[in-house]
RNA sequence: AGGAGUGUAGCUCAACUGGUAGAGCACCGGUCUCCAAAACCGGGGGUUGGGGGUUCGAGCCCCUCCACUCCUG
């Protein structure tokens, strides 16, 4: 095999994959790029366990924490800075590692994206204007007489993929379907890339998840959550969803108790785990899943 | 020790005067192409504490044992 030119780590909350990307970028210069869509927002540290300044020095870390919470990021807005970075580091001469749990960004840098220009920002607003109006029924309506053949494949309830399909109809005149069919070249050459699934037991990985949310609250999670929550942003964007923002800020207004709260956040980071788990097995299954204690020795191994 | 009470799914609790044991949460599986830590779809579970009895039929009635709780001493 060829050297490798980049590194991807992927694997559940919680399961070990920073320290790993870490260990691995002081021994083979490598560069730390963070593929995880929460852990991008500036405002979002501790709740997103996102790597500390004491880390961030030891080895360059990248596209962490460089968004504002206000901004509506997204798979296509990574992938191009993805792609920046990865280039910057073969200019430089050093290893791409590229280190996250958000699955379709993994996906969208190994087999490309549907090139879809981006939907003006009036009609993006109006949908989902009609969607608290009116509905997911009336849009999935709407869309099937638009484009009968993606309105047959998405569930009359999945707000999300309705109001996209809709969106990009209206705004190309063309279905979501034929720009899928089109694609985009991927962003790195995967078949030249380490790509692992760090593994963890469910029982294991559970107790550490409801381990490190008491951590985080005893880091400072509650108050990082109180500045995020003074700047009154609007719930619907992507930061504010974030595990546990929710239900801290719903404690910060007497709703709920602090424990009802860290309750309901280790839950939606167990659930959102196992959905973790199977996107991986099903839409990247040609990734390798190991171990934690077994990946550093198998990633050398591979890279002779 | 005596008195009273409780024991049903992992948890909290339902089940009219005996008539096919359910619900919430938890949990499990799946979908996935630009908000993905999102948005959705689906699922099974119980020797009703153990044993015996009455009855066509027992979670429910009777006996007994066990566990726990409360009260009295």
């Amino acid at each position: 095999m060829s050297t490798p030119k980049a590194i991807l780590i992927a694997g559940a909350t919680s399961s070990g994959k920073s320290a790993l990307a870490l260990r691995l970028a002081q021994t083979h210069d490598g560069v730390v790029t963070n593929a995880d869509s929460m852990q991008v927002y500036r405002d979002l540290r501790v709740i997103t366990a996102r790597p500390t300044q004491a880390e961030a020095a030891l080895v360059p870390h990248v596209l962490y924490g460089h968004i504002d919470a206000a901004e509506n990021y997204s798979v296509g807005r990574w992938c191009r800075d993805a792609q920046a970075v990865i280039g910057e580091a073969e200019r430089a001469g050093r290893l791409p590692i590229l280190v996250g749990g958000t699955g379709l960004y993994f996906k969208a840098l190994a087999q490309g994206l549907a090139s879809v220009p981006s939907i003006p920002a009036d009609i993006r607003s109006a949908v989902r204007g009609r969607l608290t109006s009116e509905g997911v029924a009336a849009l999935h309506a709407d869309l099937a007489q638009r484009d009968p053949a993606t309105a047959q494949r998405i569930m009359v309830g999945d707000r999300a993929r309705v109001t996209r399909a809709l969106e990009v109809v209206l705004a190309t005149g063309r279905s979501l379907a034929d720009w899928h069919r089109e694609g985009m070249p991927p962003s790195i050459d995967a078949a030249r890339a380490i790509k692992i699934f760090l593994a963890v037991e469910r029982a294991e990985l559970y107790r550490r998840i409801n381990e490190r949310f008491d951590t985080m609250l005893s880091s400072g999670a509650l108050e990082e959550v109180r500045a995020l929550a003074a700047r009154n942003l609007d719930p619907m964007l992507p930061a504010m969803k974030a595990h546990g923002v929710p239900w801290l800020i719903r404690h910060l207004k007497g709703e709920i108790t602090l424990e009802e709260a860290a309750e309901g956040g280790k839950r939606d980071t167990r659930r959102y785990t196992k959905r973790q788990g199977t996107w991986f097995r099903h839409q990247l299954p040609d990734w390798t899943w190991v171990a934690a204690d077994e990946a550093e020795a198998l990633i050398r191994q591979r890279m002779t």
